[in-house]
DNA sequence: TAGTGGTCTAGACCACTCC
DNA sequence: GAGTGGTCTAGACCACTAG
């Protein structure tokens, strides 16, 4: 995070042992004095360290535990958090020109092509569904592109959407409220239709993100987006701590 | 989140307050009555209500000003967080036996291959640099090649140590304190000696992760992992929500 | 200038866990 | 049984900001 603002004093003292353990100072496995101790030490109420203390366990830095007290943690798996954000914001910040092409839209029963492609979950199939593709571009090259199924069950209004002019997720994204998603990222040798469409020679890699969306428990959309490996990638920061 | 304890009062209010925002009760911009209020209507203490409402903030379900109040957010971009953890957890995730082998291990100034390849900042190569290869497996199976920098000027006992049994990950996760790392992960086609040793085919999809690792601003390690992309998948949850 | 969230305190009770 | 973190309260002052 930023710095600049040492203002307020939970934020002061965090950063004042957060630093402790990560310049080493208190190595891994260190017992920290207790709540009342360092409440007393830095002057502050019980409640005010607790903050702190309990900031500083959701962040993992610390463990906590009743009788025996708040140990650092031991760094554990080198886990990191990688961003997916939505494709126009990603073009846009690559100060380049986005355009979306509606490739094909039609609502009809599952293939078994649909299936695979998808990753469709196999209970779930009863519903109508609306099926879409299209491509994404940036700078009049292709971008991205994009494979979804949409559950009309959940989302009737897709059905009389005109998504030559929206783009299927910034809608859906708009037209939802809360939803969870899983996603699966692998690198795939583009072939057959996937290439033409890309304009990439038969064979090239590229980063095949796989998403559901749920929301209450109910499926919303299948997407498979397709990136040309060499001009994509992504990109995370991430703080070495535990867990994540 | 596992639903099971809904046992402290905070808990209890914030499930029941962000429940209302996903199940689009309070539909993004909804103004939500203020602290006092929301105390008074569930017969507890301001600060309890502060917890609650500075908890949903900060997983960005609501936003708050000064003077007018705590509104619904809008959802914004579709971000996700990926989790990229290390190499032997993911063989044992998978019940499989995982063992590593050193390729190559020697301590000398850098190429323009190794620039180029772990995507080395230029600015840093004045110190004496450690350049490590091998490879992961799972069942005897080529899981990952990693290509690895080590910062001899941070980590010196690193010169010293038998590779060839310690994992080069593991033992700088156990060695070093905290660190930060920036991420990038890719699709591309392997080619020459990586193809060799994955045994892979020419041109075949890995997914490729580099791994800059710092530590108080001086960089510890860089990495290169190379996974056969048909094998091996990035796997995510993610909860709906803006920023992330 | 008035109303909101942001913060802090001093004290209290409880649950859990190790001895 | 004793000590720790986990939680909650009632009240207070401050900073920011819209009107």
């Amino acid at each position: 995070m930023a710095a600049a603002q040492t203002e307020t004093l939970h934020s002061r003292i965090l950063a004042e042992l957060t630093r402790k353990i990560v310049d080493g100072s208190w190595p891994p496995g260190h017992q920290l004095p207790k709540e009342t101790e360092l409440a007393t030490q830095y002057g502050v109420s019980r409640m005010t360290m607790n903050k702190v203390l309990t900031q500083l366990a959701q962040e993992g830095y610390v463990v906590r535990r009743k009788r025996t007290g708040t140990v650092v943690a031991q760094p554990r798996a080198q886990s990191a958090v990688l961003a997916i954000n939505n494709i126009q914001d990603e073009v846009a910040a690559l100060s380049r020109r986005y355009h979306w092409r509606l490739l094909s839209a039609e609502t009809r029963p599952r293939s078994a092509q649909d299936q695979r492609q998808l990753d469709l979950d196999a209970e779930e199939g009863t519903c109508d569904t609306l099926f879409l593709q299209g491509l994404h571009y940036s700078n009049d090259d292709p971008f991205c592109l994009e494979s979804r199924a949409i559950n009309l069950g959940v989302v009737p209004d897709a059905a009389g959407m005109d998504f030559d002019c929206d783009v299927p997720g910034s809608w859906l994204l708009q037209t939802m409220p809360w939803t969870n998603a899983r996603h699966h990222v692998r690198a795939v040798n583009v072939a057959g239709r996937d290439a033409t469409l890309l304009q990439l020679p038969v064979g090239a890699a590229c980063l095949e993100i796989l998403r559901k969306t749920q929301i209450e428990g109910e499926w919303v959309t299948y997407v498979r987006l397709l990136y040309p490996g060499e001009a994509h990638q992504l990109v995370a920061e991430f703080e070495g701590r535990p867990g994540g």
